[in-house]
Formats: structure tokens, C-alpha cells, sequence
RNA sequence: GGAGGCUUCGCCUAGUCCGGUCUAUGGCGCCGCACUGCUAAUGCGGUUUGGGUUAACCCCCAUCCCGGGUUCAAAUCCCGGAGCCUCCGCCA
């Protein structure tokens, strides 16, 4: 939800933006008639509750002749309260559904245009030539054995997969790698909740334009999270934090699920887009104005991972018709992958500046002691699957084998390779962790 | 899955049986002031969170886990739900 006040005072900075998202300025109207409405219909019901509470307490202090005609005044009071009551609560639910239908403010730093004008803020790393016919990382992680989307089909459908053998250690050596690197920044490390709550669900903004995507476990009102995001913004929903010594930052270790709706056909070979994966995300509470300053860091932060794993990259700056409904700003890192000769996304950041933690309820005191709204921002560190398939692909040579970049091996038994048919024990020498 | 207990304004707590100055008591913490020849003790005052109104102060409304209901009137009575705790059952 956005600042009402902003929506108020300047609602042509609203309207901007709506505009920047090929989004509909109307909305904008709607919402500041709802809350001129909801105002209205408040002050009715407020001063008729005051005249109703006069009148009660008139009831007990009335002798016994006045009795029944204050008790008929009351009676006539609450009646009329209950009728103004039940507009102001309509007026509440009209104000929040149109609250709801405009996302986050966009920053005026934001490229226009849509999914394909993204701009390249900066390409790191050289793309690798290779002097053999590539394989894509379904193909070599067959020849390891790593990868059986197959029996993954058979087990559990489309879109899933097996991770064997050399892919399995690969899944930890990630994993570890990630919440390794996050410890060492500061943040504390948390296993997630996968299943959540609707409210959780819907606070975080996923049951919003994305509902399609999200799995539903109808008999217990629980969802399945497309991102431990939900479950760390969910963390403290309704909580006053202590944001004096800087952010708050959480790196978060969940299986994520996504139904996939509206991509048939898209990627449907290989683990590039799946059902289920696992991910280390993070995840940032802090001050609105610190949030800008953050957002900068979660990038960097990605950056140096992605450069242990020893993959080029560019960073992108998505386009304002682009960002996600509770974005201001974002900012996708896309990984090469020489099978498709494209650079495709492997992590995204998020500014969601107060757009999520307004709904959640998760707020601060500032300098006066006063609660305020926090910002959140999120930031994928890594998302295993979709990793593992780059990994594969860039470091392949002609072989059949697959180069492991240093900082992985303490996880991989040391070794420098992972080659068809290769024992999984640790490598022998001092590389052995 | 079954039975019982609990949830009060940062933390602890009184109040709930038997509805009405509950405008929610007290302690701790915190803030301010006073006093004292030291930032200790003491005294006094303040201290939930939203919303409405306002230039601001004031004032008004709501808020005793949440949602309904009964009533002129609900922290208090009734129904539903959530969370926590204990016990039984089942279980990785």
C-alpha cells in the first residue's frame, strides 16, 4: 500500500508513475475519492457514537419517570449508530480495495518502457569461447548424473526434476556457499516456514496480480511461498523494530514453489524454470531513507557471489512497466548461458520501500520516538536450481566435464572437476576440506 | 484427533464470577521537573496504538488476542476463530 498522505498532497506524483507503469491513472481518483468518502462516513459514525454514549449514560442516571424516554432517545441512537456504522465499514472496505489496486510509487530513477527496455547498467566478466559444440546443462548434467528431470516427470510431473550425485552436492555446496557469504555480511541466517498463512501471502502482495502463480493448499488455508520473502516480511508483521543500529537483514533458506501459469512452453527443458526449487534469499528492514543506500548494497552483495561462482554477468535496471506491483525499484542480475547464447536472470533485488511493511504493520521508532513505517527490500542471493544450470553450462569443457569454481570445492571434496562416472569421495591432497 | 487452562495500553499485573464515572489499577522501565555540594535516593508529573478534526493546542471516536452477537450500555455475558501452555492419542 502506498502513503495515503502522498496520494493527497501530491497526487500527481501518484499519477506519474501509474503512467510510467502503463498502469491506470484513474486509479489514482478513485483512491482519493474512497478516502474522502471513508473520512466522511468516519466522522458521521464518530459523532453519533458520541451523542449515543451521552445518551447512555443518561439511561443510568434517569429516575424512574424520566426512564422511559431516554431509554427510547438510546434506543433510536443505536440504531441510527449501527446504520452509520455499517456505511463507514463499506466506505473502509472501498477505500482499501482501491488502496490495493495501485502499487508502489516508481523512482523517478526508473528507465521507461516496458519488458525489453531495461537498461544495462553494467557486463562483467568476458564470455567464454568455446572451440566445441556447447551443451546445454540438461545434457552434461545427464552425463554427470546430476541432473533426471525425467524420473523427476514421472514422480511428480512436468517441471520437476532429480537432483543426483554430483547435482546434490552441488545443491549444499551452493547453499552453504550463499548462507556462508551472507553470515560473514552481517546477516543472520534463518530457515524458513515454506508454507504460510493467507495473510502472510496477501501482506507481501502475491495474492494481488500474481495469485495465478501460487500454489494453494485449500483443506488448511495454507500457501505454499514462491519465495522465503513471505515468511521473513511475515516475520515481524505487527512488530516495532529496533532499527537504531541500521537494517535489520535476514538471509533466508526455503524450498519456493511457483504454479508456472501463463509459461507453457517457456524453458521446458532442463531446471531453468521448475515448479519447486530451493533459494537463499535476502532480506533488509530498515529506514525509508536509508533504503536506497540498501538496495545498493543487496546488489553488491549478489555481484560478489555471483563473481565466486566465477560467472559473467551484466546488471540490469528494469523498466518502470516491468517492476513488481510492490516495487519502486529493481534490479535483475542475468547470468550467461552459452547453450542460448543469452544473458537470462538468475537474481533480482527489490526496493519495496514502505509498500510492504504498510500492509504488514511492521514499523520503527524514529529519532522523536514515534512509530513509522519501515522499508523492506529483498534480494535473491541464490536461487539453487536455475545456478546449478548456469554453473554447468559456462564451466563445461569438451570432455564432459565441469570446471569447479575455488570457492565451491570446500563443499565438493575438493575436487577441481566433476567428470562422468567420477567417485564423489574426497579428492585426495591438501585441496580436501 | 481429544480434554483443560490462559491472552489486559513496552514488560509484569489488578479488574472478568454478579455489565454502567474501566475516562482500565499498581509495579518495572523510559521521559521531564524538583530537591540534594556529584549521573544515587526521594518526591511530583508524564508515558498504548490507530483514526477524525486542526496552522497548532484542544477536543472527539475506536482500541482489554481477532471476528460476530445480546444490550440503552460489554475488558466483563453468548457464539465462532487464532495463538500460547498442560495432559492424552498418533507421529518423522
Amino acid at each position: 500500500m502506498i502513503d495515503l498522505r502522498l496520494v493527497r498532497e501530491q497526487p500527481d506524483v501518484v499519477r506519474a508513475s501509474q503512467r510510467a507503469r502503463g498502469a491506470d491513472e484513474s486509479l489514482v481518483d478513485a483512491l482519493l475519492a474512497a478516502d474522502a468518502a471513508r473520512r466522511e462516513a468516519v466522522r458521521r459514525a464518530d459523532d453519533l457514537r458520541a451523542e449515543q454514549k451521552a445518551a447512555s449514560q443518561a439511561v443510568k442516571k434517569a429516575s424512574p419517570d424520566e426512564r422511559p424516554a431516554v431509554l427510547e432517545r438510546a434506543k433510536k441512537l443505536a440504531a441510527e449508530v449501527k446504520a452509520a456504522e455499517e456505511e463507514q465499514r463499506a466506505a473502509d472496505a472501498a477505500l482499501r480495495a482501491a488502496h490495493l489496486a495501485v502499487p508502489n510509487v516508481v523512482a523517478p530513477e526508473v528507465p521507461p518502457g516496458g519488458e525489453d527496455d531495461a537498461v544495462t547498467l553494467r557486463t562483467v566478466g568476458t564470455v567464454p569461447a568455446y572451440d566445441f559444440p556447447v551443451r546445454d546443462h540438461l545434457e552434461i548434467g545427464e552425463a554427470l548424473g546430476a541432473i533426471d528431470t525425467e524420473r523427476g516427470a514421472k514422480v511428480s510431473g512436468a517441471r520437476f526434476y532429480f537432483l543426483t550425485g554430483p547435482g546434490a552436492l552441488l545443491e549444499f555446496a551452493l547453499a552453504q556457499l550463499a548462507i556462508t557469504r551472507a553470515v560473514a555480511a552481517g546477516f543472520t541466517p534463518v530457515v524458513a516456514p515454506a508454507l504460510v498463512r493467507p495473510e502472510a501471502m496477501e501482506g507481501t502482495g502475491f495474492l494481488g496480480a500474481h495469485a495465478e502463480e501460487v500454489y494453494r493448499i485449500e483443506r488448511d488455508d495454507l500457501y505454499l511461498v514462491g519465495t522465503s520473502e513471505v515468511a521473513l516480511a511475515g516475520m515481524h508483521a505487527g512488530e516495532v523494530l529496533d532499527l537504531a543500529g541500521g537494517p535489520r537483514r535476514y538471509a533466508g533458506w526455503s524450498s519456493c514453489f511457483r504454479r508456472e501459469a501463463g509459461s507453457y512452453g517457456k524453458d521446458t527443458r532442463g531446471i531453468i524454470r521448475v515448479h519447486w526449487f530451493d533459494k537463499v534469499e535476502m532480506f533488509s528492514f530498515c529506514t525509508p531513507e536509508e533504503a536506497a543506500t540498501e538496495h545498493a548494497r543487496l546488489l553488491a552483495w549478489e555481484e560478489e557471489f555471483l563473481a565466486l561462482l566465477e560467472l559473467p554477468y551484466r546488471v540490469v535496471d528494469i523498466a518502470a512497466g516491468d517492476l513488481g506491483t510492490s516495487a519502486t525499484r529493481k534490479y535483475d542480475i542475468e547470468a550467461w548461458f552459452p547453450s542460448q547464447g543469452a544473458y537470462r536472470e538468475l537474481t533480482s533485488t527489490s526496493d519495496c520501500t514502505t509498500f510492504q511493511a504498510r500492509r504488514l504493520g511492521i514499523r520503527y521508532r524514529d529519532a522523536d520516538g514515534k512509530p513509522q513505517i519501515a522499508a523492506t527490500l529483498n534480494g535473491t542471493l541464490c536461487a539453487i536450481a536455475r545456478t546449478i544450470a548456469c554453473l554447468l553450462e559456462v564451466h563445461q569443457r569438451s570432455d564432459g566435464s565441469v570446471h569447479v569454481p575455488e570457492a565451491l570445492r570446500p563443499w565438493l571434496g575438493g575436487h577441481e572437476l566433476l567428470t562422468p562416472g567420477m567417485s564423489l569421495a574426497a579428492a585426495p591432497g591438501p585441496a580436501a576440506a
